[in-house]
DNA sequence: GCCGTCTTACGAAAAAGGTCGTATATTCGG
DNA sequence: CCGAATATACGACCTTTTTCGTAAGACGGC
């Protein structure tokens, strides 16, 4: 099965695809070992959650061998502008710069100076247009 | 039921929540007649998610009338934050300009010039810093 | 007063997500 | 060659979310 149109990952997907696009290629014991640091979670689960992410193609496998080879089938910065949108969407009604002005007052979170230089080339070039 | 402390409305609420936030107070009816201009869905369905949203606490009915008068009861900045900052978290590794590149980059939610100037303003401020 | 309409309440069931037990196969050390 | 360890497969079960049908009460027009 090929990469799905619409990326919708559950929470927990998301967490795998996160190692996954960490680690790049996985077996389901490396990802679980992972996941259950910080997590209280059984093999099986963690198991499972990949068999179903590959059947929805949001991840592929390598089967030739015994111990399967895992690697995330959809892109990372794909991904993360899908869901962006949709909580922009959601949450922002549809208006990115409420959440960019949010995200930027972050206190527990905050930007280094060398980010927001390459926030500020990203803004020139936006107000060229 | 007061305000929860772990806040964490599914999408549908977040749906209801955008409604009630735009428009102060109103009725089942009125909400549900914005939700069904963008999506199929039933009355008692929408009746039901307020109905349960205000057991969690997430909105306020006035119910001394025949038909109730809902508001949200979270507040919507704080809602945005907590979410945001879980997206930071979970998808960015916790680097928010990171989600800030992404949204100002995506094609199908254009920030207006004026919305851009804030942007810039913000950004200025944090770079004398 | 009666009827159609609108309202809320309630319950049931479908759908989705997450959890794990158990079965079965494979591998490997001894 | 045997048993322990480790792998996948699969089904069941539980919870949460979403959906709606139906009942029952209130309202308004006639």
């Amino acid at each position: 099965m090929s990469a799905p149109k619409t990326i919708k990952p559950t929470e927990s997907e998301l967490e795998i695809l996160q190692i996954l696009w960490k680690k790049g290629t996985a077996t389901v014991r490396e990802v679980h070992e992972e996941l259950a640091s910080s997590k209280d979670v059984g093999y099986t689960t963690t198991l499972k959650l990949m068999q179903i992410m590959n059947e929805k193609g949001i991840v592929k496998r390598d089967d030739s061998m015994r111990t399967h080879v895992y690697q995330a089938a959809v892109n990372k910065e794909r991904t993360q502008k899908h869901l962006l949108g949709k909580m922009i969407d959601n949450l922002f009604g549809g208006s990115p710069s409420q959440l960019v002005i949010q995200a930027l007052g972050d206190e527990s979170h905050k930007a280094s100076p060398e980010e927001l230089e390459k926030i500020q080339s990203l803004l020139d070039s936006l107000k060229k247009r």
